[in-house]
DNA sequence: GTAATAGTGTCTGTGAGACACTATAAA
DNA sequence: TTTATAGTGTCTCACAGACACTATTAC
């Protein structure tokens, strides 16, 4: 790690601070992310995302499960099924002002969009499209992070069953459509999706009930998410 | 990054320590990886990944392109033609006996195999088969960190054109072939690799020019990688 | 009735996998 | 000659995409 050349000496070494940040994701008619408005400099009243310092006592993967409970507000009964995963780690030299802050982004996939009153400053706290978000712009260099979450729940649709779980406790052929939708931004062959979908082994298991959408129309069979993680072969966004 | 809570004091938190470290692979015959033997403790006399300390005036990514150089002796000629990546980041509590140290740890795939001349401590660095090193065990979590950097390289031949720049600068079909046999330990059928390759806009580009390998055989046509970065549809392993 | 959704059937084109065949080199 | 490699041809099967058709609900 240090190249075995022994120059080594802690406290000769200047302060880095860790962090974890966290693109927060879910569906509900788009694609939204959990942001925070910050209350202080620099970039007070900017649009950031959720996140905080790594400490001395716990891993960066705890810290970032930490981080989400706080953020959310969820609780152990509903944290498990949140999907959360290492997404990259930012360490530019100035990308905070004030010292030297590595972080280690993490991106969080959530069946459902909790209320945000949680945290440290709920109010602060809110879902909004990614699409308006990434427009306007957001604190640090949290506009990277946030792209760079997106395109890695976009490619992981493709090759694992995620959507499933994205897609809440249970839903329909149409709902879990719906999620591939509004992550990709595209639109799909109704039929065609449905084959793929019901070839994959263990993607998606049939509840046995059935439920009416919004618009009307016949009963859908409702699915929930199966055993299996990854789609081979994928499917792949036109 | 923050949570905006104001909680901030760079004095009253506790030193982390950012580090970068390396999986070099290449291709010779088999996959091999570039490791150093630890000449101090802990870990004294055990292999280890090469890697080093990030700079308080340098970023993660100029650390890793900074220890890449020291390590492998390539000068600014070479060193382009190397793919580096940053992999994961390693961030558990005990990682390190000795203090608390956070590692971005980080893919670099080279088209040769130089002579681990450089760095500083030039004879303890040394070529070796991925799969003796994942077998005999590494220092600290490096272990964990190797298998994940081969992993992401298995993955990445798959849907990106890497593996044109693993076969070296030039090189002939079976040439390209056997970088893809090594590195996801499979045999692959001539004929249909040859179409797959060659169906890809940009994957490889022909010289003109012709060459005979080791065991004789017809002359064959030598390629360079082209411009194209990624394989639509993929080039799945079986 | 119309509109909207669910579910199924079917045709076509692309491409991967398996395998056969010819050509050109070294030993 | 034998052996090893390069290059091409062809057949089959899986699967994605497009589209048509029926069934069941709300209005």
């Amino acid at each position: 790690m240090d190249g075995g050349d022994g120059r080594y000496d802690a406290r000769a070494r200047p302060p880095f601070a860790v962090a974890v940040d966290l693109v927060v994701l879910a569906v509900h008619d788009q694609l939204e992310v959990l942001t925070i408005t910050r209350g202080i400099e620099p970039f007070e009243g900017v649009t950031a995302l959720p996140g905080g310092f790594v400490g001395p006592a716990e891993s960066v993967e705890e810290a970032a499960w930490r981080e989400l409970a706080e953020e959310t507000g969820l609780g152990p009964a509903e944290l498990p099924e949140v999907h959360l995963e290492q997404l990259a780690t930012y360490g530019a030299v100035d990308r905070d002002p004030r010292m030297r802050v590595v972080t280690v982004a993490h991106l969080a996939l959530s069946p459902t969009r909790p209320e945000p009153t949680g945290g440290t400053d709920a109010a602060a706290s809110a879902w909004r499209p990614v699409e308006g978000v990434l427009s306007e712009g957001l604190a640090f260099d949290h506009d990277r992070i946030l792209a760079d979450g997106v395109e890695r729940a976009r490619a992981k649709l493709e090759y694992t069953t995620l959507a499933a779980r994205l897609a809440g406790p249970d839903f329909t052929m149409g709902e879990l459509q719906a999620v591939f939708e509004a992550v990709w931004g595209v639109e799909l062959e109704r039929a065609n999706f449905r084959r793929k979908v019901l070839s994959v082994p263990g993607f998606v298991e049939s509840t046995g009930s059935r439920r009416i959408g919004r618009g009307g129309g016949a009963p859908a069979t409702v699915f929930r998410a199966g055993p299996a993680t990854t789609m081979l072969p994928p499917l792949i966004r036109p």
